[in-house]
DNA sequence: AGCACGCCGACT
DNA sequence: GTCGGCGTGCTC
């Protein structure tokens, strides 16, 4: 009897073996990556026929299989997908059940669509009687219509339509099917200038070859990145083939859509998690149907079961987000070229700033490199004016140089817009008493409490703790003793308001823009004109577009380089050249005031002058002398437990008994940075390995030679970007 | 992930 | 005497 792998979307450490279902019915065995329900103790489950019987779940007598239980009307998963799970499981260490459930989420995905009631034409009666409304209704009528479509279309109460049903003239049919995606437009789209042009054809020509191809789109902020892509997956649609365009999380924005309709006069199948739980299951079920040729989402749509990919964009490749921080631990760009690999497809990584891993590739010749060197239609780069704010010597509650302040009072009166951009939510990010010394701190994490004076609140920005604001310091009692400092948004909002007088200021935030609805207005309020100076978080920087907008003043250009994790300087770069590239986009140039206490910071200094290789070359240097990735490779072990003693207890049994080696070393245990958070303590170490170590076998081995302390977590991080 | 089985405190 | 707390362990 044979036994078939099927992998459920549980974490059982691999598949589980079925016998085949009732084949009475004479089908063929069922091919690997149809969706099966399947009996598992006293539930039943929906999984996945697995191309191969994966993990060390021990063989079953085959003699009591249970069966597989029914085939579900749906599409298989495409191999590629399979792929791409299996290998996500390997490299991040991580059970191929919850990635595959990753992949099936949210889990109702997979029901059928609602049933509907549809129209079609039948004869016409001779007895019938056609009445005005009537004759409208008909008129107007087209197949798959509803009633109330109908009637709203035909500007009559659904009565008459019911009627011409009752009397048999419209047939009622139910349907569960999804309403069908619009099929993008094969138009003409805007001229090119003769570099984008070139960047096209290279991109059109990859894929026209339909082979795997990893190709960096490298163009300055301001050249037409986008509309160069756009030209490959015109190419794409125009031969049938599935495109998926990965977005950072909030990079997908109204102005991203809004070209995106026009240049293909239709909007895109949306993926990200404010699309909700209908609309998911309709994405998912038509791209698994072939009958959606574009894709734009979040890094989650990823894993959607693409019946025919061909094209792959990861737009802003070098985005922090792309890395997903919980759960599964792994990197959308780098997946994405797994998938792209799997598929036989090529995989464009487009960026202003591209990350120094891709950078790499394409330097070392493993990636097409694909390169814009001017801005669109004729607009010039920003010019960078640094600040020495040693010099200024501002008073303790001012953050505002003299020639920030001009530069804001000329641009005001030259009837153009500013940016002013503080990566730090809030009013201030520390909150003191003047009296007795008091620090507002949040009880269950290694933080201090935020002060939103928009809300009258201290804010936790490690757990989301809201407070109201004390008038009175909780420890002394004294009162009006609280004393805010350094600056955040609301608190520069503060000066610039009290400086220009009658400015219309708005503050961009993720506090201010909560839904999208927000966020559209405060764009199409900048868009028209209504705003002078605009300040925000990096939520700011991404991706775009004002034509008024002409200077951008970055209050703290050294706020990102403290602390000196890994990628800080790379983060840094990546984050100031993005704000800077929003000034003078159009036909007006643009000036960037770069405020810092540090001028000579390597990183500064490369945006100041403009000289990216050089900030590269150096970056890359320091990497390669100290072996950190690329040169080398990182793995984090993350242990977390409400129990601290145990949780270090656990780490040095793990450190005791640690890989060791000329090629390889852990640190540790420590402390995390946040060691307290959500009221969980928490501790890290750090696996530091030559490139050529096969790291993954090497934590696995580890693992599994460690007694484990319950109550302590051990997670892996396979390529750690957040050090936290 | 669920869901069962299992072993110790406050209720009819 | 039973209901039920959620700790450990299994699911082909």
């Amino acid at each position: 009897m044979t036994s078939i792998a099927i992998l459920l979307p549980l974490p059982l450490g691999g598949t589980l073996d079925y016998a085949p279902g009732d084949s009475a019915s004479g089908d063929a065995q069922p091919e690997p990556g149809t969706l099966v329900e399947v009996p598992l103790g006293a539930r039943r489950v929906v999984g996945v026929i697995w191309p191969n019987r994966l993990g060390a779940n021990g063989a079953v007598d085959t003699a009591k299989l249970k069966p597989i239980r029914t085939v579900l009307p749906l599409a298989p998963l495409p191999h590629d997908l399979m792929e791409l799970i299996s290998f996500v499981a390997d490299y991040t260490l991580t059970d191929p059940g919850r990635v595959l459930r990753m992949a099936m989420s949210p889990s109702d995905v997979l029901d059928p669509p609602p049933a509907r009631t549809i129209l079609a034409k039948a004869c016409t009666p001779p007895d019938f009687k056609h009445t005005p409304a009537r004759r409208r209704v008909l008129d107007r009528f087209t197949p798959g219509l509803t009633v109330a479509e109908l009637a709203r279309r035909a500007d009559v109460s659904d009565g008459v339509v019911r009627e011409l049903v009752k009397a048999g003239v419209l047939t009622a049919v139910t349907r569960s099917t999804h309403d069908p995606y619009p099929a993008p437009k094969l138009q003409f789209g805007p001229a090119l200038n003769a570099e984008q042009s070139a960047a096209a054809q290279a991109l059109i020509s990859a894929y026209d070859t339909g082979a795997f191809a990893p190709i960096l789109l490298d163009g300055v902020t301001g050249s037409g990145k986008t509309e160069v892509y756009f030209e490959a997956i015109f190419a794409a649609v125009a031969t049938g083939g599935q495109v998926l365009v990965l977005v950072p999380e909030i990079g997908l924005t109204a102005q991203w859509l809004a070209r995106f309709e026009a240049r293909f006069g239709v909007p895109p199948a949306l993926w990200h998690s404010d699309v909700g739980a209908a609309e998911k299951r309709r994405v998912w079920q038509s791209v698994g149907a072939g009958s959606v040729s574009v894709v734009v989402g979040a890094r989650s749509a990823l894993f959607l079961p693409f019946q025919n990919l061909r094209l792959i964009i990861v737009d802003e490749e070098h985005d922090p987000s792309f890395r997903q921080e919980d759960g599964v631990l792994y990197h959308a760009r780098d997946m994405a070229v797994v998938r792209a690999r799997a598929a036989g497809c090529p995989v464009v990584l487009s960026s202003a700033t591209p990350s120094l891993e891709t950078q790499l590739n394409a330097s070392g010749g493993r990636y097409q490199s694909l390169a814009l060197r001017t801005r669109y239609g004729g607009a010039t780069l920003p010019q960078i004016v640094p600040v020495d704010m040693r010099a200024e010597n501002l008073p303790a509650d001012r953050w505002l140089s003299a020639p920030l302040r001009e530069a804001l009072q000329a641009t005001i009166a030259a009837g153009e817009q500013s940016l002013l951009f503080l990566n730090r939510r809030g009013y201030a990010p520390l909150t003191l008493c003047r009296t007795c010394g008091h620090r507002f701190a949040c009880p269950d994490c290694t933080a201090w409490l935020v002060e939103h004076r928009f809300r009258k609140e201290l804010h936790c920005h490690q757990c989301g703790r809201v407070e109201p604001m004390p008038q009175h310091c909780p420890t002394c009692e004294t009162e009006d003793s609280l004393a805010a400092c350094g600056p955040g948004v609301e608190r520069l909002f503060e000066e610039v308001s009290r400086s220009f007088d009658d400015a219309r200021i708005t503050v961009m935030t993720s506090d201010t823009l909560a839904s999208p609805k927000a966020t559209r207005a405060a764009i199409a309020a900048i868009e028209a004109g209504e705003v002078d100076i605009v300040i925000g978080t990096q939520l700011i920087t991404k991706g775009y577009h004002f034509e008024a907008l002409t200077c951008v003043g970055i209050v703290d250009a050294d706020l990102g380089l403290r602390g000196g994790d890994l990628r800080a300087g790379e983060r840094t770069f990546q984050q100031l050249t993005q704000v800077s590239g929003r000034a003078g986009r159009a036909a007006k140039p643009g000036r960037v005031f770069l405020q810092t206490y540090d001028p000579q910071n390597p990183v500064l200094e490369a945006i100041i002058s403009g000289d990216r290789d050089r900030y590269y070359a150096l970056e890359a240097g320091d990497r390669e002398a100290f072996s950190m990735p690329p040169y080398g490779r990182l793995a984090a072990l993350i242990l977390s437990g409400a129990d601290e003693a145990a949780v270090m207890d656990q780490g040095r049994l793990l450190a005791r008994v640690g890989p060791a080696g000329a090629d390889i070393r852990v640190f540790g245990p420590a402390p995390a940075p946040f060691a307290r958070l959500r009221g969980r303590f928490r501790a890290r170490l750090l696996v530091h390995a030559d490139k050529a170590v096969r790291i993954q076998d090497v934590l696995r081995a580890w693992l599994g030679r460690v007694r484990r302390i319950k109550g302590v977590r051990v997670q892996v991080d396979v390529d750690p970007y957040s050090f936290l």
